[in-house]
DNA sequence: TATTACCCTACTAAATCTATAGGAGTAAAA
DNA sequence: TTTTACTCCTATAGATTTAGTAGGGTAATA
């Protein structure tokens, strides 16, 4: 299942990505307009900024914005942010490998290579897919 | 990620798969040779008999094998038992539809673009993989 | 009839998810 | 300069899910 936390991230992104360039849009402008929980979207803004996807600008007429072009923001880097590694499980993962405990031999297991499938199938989708090719839904 | 629920389930199917068809193996010996708690196990090959993948045969020299043929036995069933919808969103699944309560219009929905491209994709690697595929590495 | 092994329900500890609380800090407008 | 409208940040709590465990029941076979 995909967290709401992803889910909600995904769009408030694509929300952002509607406006005017660099213009910040308020966390409560966002929570209202894609019926988001405003304390929960705004843990999820600040790690969207933290990972240095989005910008922010405090005070009066404050708000967030994207730092990039739509374009340049690929789901992988977002879904890596916000619901974590892509692989399901650490032995095939790119970025945080980690050998199974019970497994004492990767190369004879079965869920090792099906995974390996599953992987480089949503690495394609995810890393095929930009903000700007789900904005104009 | 996956569960381990699941992937214990592949790697006792796996296990099931390169046994002499219809000779039943015990819970104990699959928990053994593939580093599974036996209670746990347990519960999880009731799942998979229940769901009409296993057969399993009482008393003395009792145990589970598989009824079909390992070519038979696609990924995506034993995911669907085993993990549950394939669909990461329920407003994105075949089998188990449902739709999202914040979202007013899928249509107009990122995440569900994204999802179904997700699923698509996963459901083919899924259906074209087979136990069959999986049993000799 | 003793033993072996599956059958089944219920329970629990730990982890994760989904928020919420409450304040500190900052910038712009009145 | 005070107010207002924002973001920033940590901590916490309730709900749900996961990963197993406990313990007895039931059927088959030697």
């Amino acid at each position: 299942m995909l967290s709401k936390k992803t889910k909600y991230g995904i769009k408030a992104l694509t929300y952002l990505a509607k406006q005017e360039t660099g213009v910040p849009v308020s966390i409560a402008t966002i929570s209202e307009m894609e019926n988001i929980s405003l304390k929960f979207l705004e843990t999820i803004l600040l790690t969207l900024r933290k990972s240095g996807l989005l910008g922010s600008k405090k005070g009066k007429s404050g708000g967030y914005y994207l730092l990039k072009d739509a374009k340049e923001i690929k789901m992988s880097t977002v879904i890596r942010v916000l619901e974590g590694p892509i692989a399901m499980v650490p032995c095939v993962s790119l970025n945080y490998y980690e050998k199974c405990s019970d497994c004492p031999d990767e190369a004879a297991c079965a869920v090792h290579h099906l995974m390996i499938r599953v992987r480089d199938s949503n690495l394609k989708v995810y890393g095929e897919t930009s903000l700007a090719d789900l904005m104009h839904y």
